[in-house]
DNA sequence: CCCAAAATACGCGGAACTGCGTATTGAATA
DNA sequence: TATTCAATACGCAGTTCCGCGTATTTTGGG
């Protein structure tokens, strides 16, 4: 079974370098590729029959940490490789938020790079030693990160809604609890979704989650 | 140049399938082995001189994560891989802190084990691809105690749908990302309703995430 | 090789949710 | 005072979800 793979990377020269280095793989198939986190999520759109994304950190327009969070948020099942030249903790650190499956450097050869694909798609993660390191590092001392990044303008009684919601309730059950009617939760709900931007319970509750909200 | 290598490892069979696989790399020298945290230290105070000791976490009197704590202490230029079996979040956490440098899962091959060694001694990490996922997830959720209380006998597929109704995918969509029909999708969530008890989405979310599956 | 479990697939009827209107009341405030 | 906004309330049409059957194929152990 061939593998379908995506590429983020905006520099066409390093591009170049690694498909030519996956030439070497024939089951490695390149369904697409990208400039930008943009880009890369328009063609997922079009076609996110993929195993696995190769994601640069340095993009324009959309960089590779907010790409990475988009993918995992739209298509849980794609992998996300992040692969770049660069190493400091704090890419490390969001991009292992962002929920990326491993973080290669960019000067890790052909084999290398095929077998951190094998390892993650077969339910593992793979890092270069020197991210390794690094990732022991953070779990030994981690970096406070703080929170609340938005508010999204949501009220007092709004946000007591949310609660509600995380917990599974129903609209029936939520106007039973808060002694008011139906009709008035669903007015509150449609409210929140504005808001948030989203359209069902869950993505609420996710959003106002990562938020830091509820 | 020679690497000197320790071994800690109770079980005299799986003492000798290591010295085995490393009996291909005529390079590495075990220098001597010990049955248990104890020995080790005791083999150490008569001959320090080793780059790195390969550790076993299960061990009598004193195991892995202590005699990797003592060894750091004593001798922090010596580097420590751990060997474990499999599920083992608890330990994994405690080694980390404890200063190991990297972390095998037993099974691994010669070549593997051979290669964890040379990039641990070349100043990076190593870890299986099983162990690196588990450190992601530590990175990404520090020390939660009362994780995994309980799994329900959710199958890998289940938690997989979880994934995806944790962000508020539909039904329709899922089926689209996992390439399954949407019936099928209908009754996997039918399968995880029952296993946890509940008889909606955002019940069966939180209940997951409550106990550490998603 | 056989069995049990898991994964896959389909349909029906009813329940719950969602989008889009409309409307009233009270509190804050410009 | 006029206006804005939050909170309350209602209905309809359409969508999605849920519970309950049934059934086939794949897979992992014994």
């Amino acid at each position: 079974m061939p593998i379908y793979i995506a590429i983020a990377e905006d520099n066409s020269f390093a591009l170049q370098g690694l498909k030519n280095r996956l030439a070497k793989h024939p089951e490695i198939e390149i369904k697409h590729t990208a400039k930008n986190g943009k880009e890369l999520l328009k063609n997922l759109q079009k076609n996110h029959n993929i195993d696995l994304v190769l994601m640069d950190l340095q993009m324009p327009e959309m960089d590779g940490i907010a790409a990475t969070s988009a993918v995992k948020t739209k298509y849980p099942q794609i992998k996300v490789l992040i692969l770049t030249t660069f190493d400091d903790d704090e890419n490390l650190f969001n991009a292992i938020l962002a929920g990326a499956s491993g973080y290669l450097l960019k000067e890790d050869n052909g084999t290398e790079i095929f077998q951190a694909i094998m390892d993650t798609l077969s339910g593992g993660a793979a890092m270069s030693p020197v991210i390794a390191l690094k990732t022991l590092q953070l779990v030994r001392q981690p970096i406070s990160k703080e929170q609340k990044v938005e508010d999204f303008g949501l009220t007092q009684r709004e946000i007591e809604l949310l609660t509600q919601l995380k917990n599974g309730l129903t609209n029936e059950e939520i106007a039973s609890n808060l002694h008011i009617s139906y009709h008035t939760v669903r007015k509150h709900i449609e409210n929140i979704y504005r808001k948030l931007q989203v359209g069902n319970k869950l993505k609420a509750v996710k959003k106002a989650s990562d938020n830091g909200i509820v």
